[in-house]
RNA sequence: GGUCCGGUAGCUCAGUUGGAUAGAGCAUCAGCCUUCUAAGCUGAGGGUCAUUGGUUCGAAUCCAAUCCGGAUCACCA
């Protein structure tokens, strides 16, 4: 179907169509119309700029203000009601029959945004945790950032698969497993009592500490620092059953495979939590072998070189950047071989027109670089990688580290962020009703959407940093606060016998009188959600829609405060309110989806 | 050192291809619950948009230089 088209861009579109009428001789950029919503302390609902045309057109602005607002509104009697031109702005009052056909034309309407079928095929892939340790507060803003991107692309129309690559081999996963063999005298996540990854993850620390200590042990001895660093025993250790483990040694296998059995039960936990999902899993030890072919053709095609060693390179300083190596000597490969070769391998599988990649700004430069070689190569799915690059959070004390202690558990986190809104659930007094198990429901839905909230709240480019102590709020730009204007506007619904997809007898409404202020902004803030969500897609953003939803719920909070629904001063009146608070209802329940975040119809 | 990213109110952040007197939230202060949920609303104070120069009718936004912070440039992953 063909969405309908936004109030802006009709404005634009009679404003080109007008100018050209107006000045048939000159060649004007069209491009260059602006239309802005009105600032508040000016009459009218949006505006259009004049002085990009003023110099073209010899004309001063205020009169070219005039001579276009006057064909305006004569050439669209129905949709302009009325002009003022202010130093050089043009702004116009639209008639209130074009927001109430907005309204009835969106009331009952679940799904509010019906886009065009891009008939893309689009990965997004994040979460990619190891398998070594548990989710810290960093891969939340991933998770989060992923989850709501794929869902944003596909309400754009695209066809989205959801994919998780596994990072489940290698040396750090060795490390817990030497560590465990010998610390942790058998104990599994049962006898333990800890959840799976968890207790692999102290393990993980457990390797550390042993290392520290015999290193030590060697330079009390006499011994170099960096020289005892490869020198310790464990270290060795874990290098060993690296080799093991490539050999398929099955004893290593199995422990391997028994120790990422439980970290998988735990992250299924956290996932479950979280409310995310994947279509595709892909695992690097499936992987890590792939991309040797890729670059043997890439030496053939003499794109890649070899240096003396037998080690196979590319050079990249002709795009400034550097030298750049994907074979070692020995033959075996390093991390660019594996990505180049899980790349196509997931363009072979879904035939992908898009491939994203979420994944911390710190690694900018490795997804410049696996681009530039595939497109290189010559490879089909290079111009449609992606690296979709977020800041990381850090503390006020800076970046978390693992070995300093001061990382953030997620699952602490999540389970934090529940008590938290149960206790201000309970001290605002507002568990009246509720029995256990719909408490139980709300204090998650409250506690994770201000998580999530606060994580996809700002834009993802920039780092943001989180201060524990503080904890998060659930007042003002919040989850909460949205989810505060939604259930309010449930109880109003539910009082009236009114759903949220019905829309019997709106149509036959007629304005008797104009709509006031506080019902006008919303309206005007009601009608824009297609275009907010057109451009969270467009630049990957999804902050947008937090922004907007907040937005609307201060509009609605205002509103709501200014006028009665329940009480209206009139039936059209009622009726005029009904529709508008479905609609806000509907608009948020559908952005905050998007990202994951639930709305309660009571809290 | 090369490349890239960032610097907006005390704090955390918005700020659409350049547009009107730079906006929110938190925190501070002052008001608002016999009326649909006060997790709310209304108002006040708070700014050299890092600095300097340039482009023009107009710059937080574009360009250049400088300062500060961060990331990255491994036969690590």
């Amino acid at each position: 179907m063909i969405p309908a088209m936004t109030l802006t861009s009709r404005i634009k579109e009679v404003t080109k169509q007008a100018l050209q009428t107006l000045y048939p001789d000159i060649d004007i950029n069209l491009s260059l119309v602006a239309v802005n919503q009105t600032k508040p302390e000016f009459t009218g609902d949006y505006t259009v700029v004049l002085f990009p045309f003023v110099k073209q057109l010899r004309q001063k602005p205020d009169v070219l203000g005039k001579q276009l607002g006057d064909h305006l509104v004569a050439s669209n009697p129905g949709f302009f009601t009325g002009f003022e031109v202010v130093s050089g702005f043009l702004n116009l009052s639209i008639n209130d029959n074009e927001w109430l056909g907005f309204l009835t034309a969106t009331v009952g309407k679940e799904n509010l945004v019906e886009k065009t079928a891009t008939g893309k095929k689009v990965m997004v892939e994040y979460s990619s945790p190891n398998t070594n340790k548990p989710l810290h507060f960093g891969h939340l803003r991933n998770i989060f950032l992923g989850y709501a991107m794929a869902e944003v692309l596909e309400a754009n129309g695209n066809d989205v698969v959801k994919a998780n690559l596994i990072n489940d081999r290698g040396i750090h996963i060795c490390k817990s497993m030497i560590a465990w063999q010998r610390a942790a005298g058998g104990a599994t996540p049962e006898t333990a009592n800890v959840k799976g990854d968890h207790l692999v993850g102290d393990y993980y620390v457990k390797f550390n500490d042993i290392y520290k200590e015999e290193v030590a042990a060697l330079v009390a001895g006499g011994m170099e620092e960096a020289v005892a660093e490869k020198e310790a025993q464990i270290m060795k250790d874990a290098q060993e059953m690296l080799v093991k483990w490539e050999a398929g040694d099955q004893e290593t296998r199995e422990l391997w495979e028994r120790m990422n059995s439980w970290v998988y039960k735990g992250f299924e936990v956290s996932y479950k939590k979280l409310g995310v999902d994947f279509d595709k899993m892909y695992y690097e030890s499936n992987t890590y072998l792939l991309g040797k072919e890729i670059v043997e053709r890439g030496l053939e095609k003499g794109v890649l070189f070899k240096k003396e060693n037998g080690s196979v390179w590319i050079d990249l300083t002709a795009d400034g950047l550097d030298e750049k190596l994907l074979l070692r000597g020995d033959g075996t490969s390093v991390y660019m071989t594996q990505d180049l070769g899980t790349a196509v391998l997931k363009y072979n599988d879904f035939k992908l027109d898009q491939s994203i990649y979420v994944i911390a700004d710190e690694q900018n430069y490795h997804m410049q670089v696996l681009k530039l070689i595939l497109q290189k190569l010559g490879e089909p799915c290079a111009d449609g990688i992606f690296h979709l690059s977020y800041g990381m959070v850090e503390l006020p004390s800076g970046r978390m580290k693992s070995r300093e202690g001061t990382v953030v558990d997620a699952d602490d986190m999540i389970d934090e962020m529940i008590s938290l809104s149960k206790e201000q659930t309970e001290q605002a007094g507002k568990t009246e009703g509720f029995t256990e198990d719909e408490l139980k429901v709300l204090y998650e839905t409250i506690g994770l959407g201000a998580l999530k909230f606060y994580l996809l709240r700002v834009d993802p480019k920039k780092k943001m940093i989180f201060n524990p102590k503080e904890s998060i709020d659930l007042h003002g730009f919040t989850a909460t606060f949205i989810q505060y204007a939604h259930a309010r506007i449930c109880s109003i619904l539910r009082k009236e016998g009114v759903s949220l997809n019905g829309n019997e007898g709106f149509d036959s409404l007629k304005l008797k009188e104009a709509i006031a202020p506080a019902e006008k902004k919303l309206v005007l803030a009601l009608e824009q959600y297609s275009s907010i969500l057109e451009a969270a897609a467009e630049e990957y953003n999804p902050s947008l829609l937090c922004n907007y939803s907040f937005h609307v719920a201060q509009l609605f909070n205002s509103f709501y405060d200014a006028h009665s629904i329940s009480k209206a001063e009139n039936e059209e009146k009622k009726q005029l309110r009904l529709m508008m608070i479905i609609i806000t209802a509907n608009t948020l329940r559908h952005a905050m989806n998007l990202l994951g975040i639930r709305l309660p119809e009571k809290m």
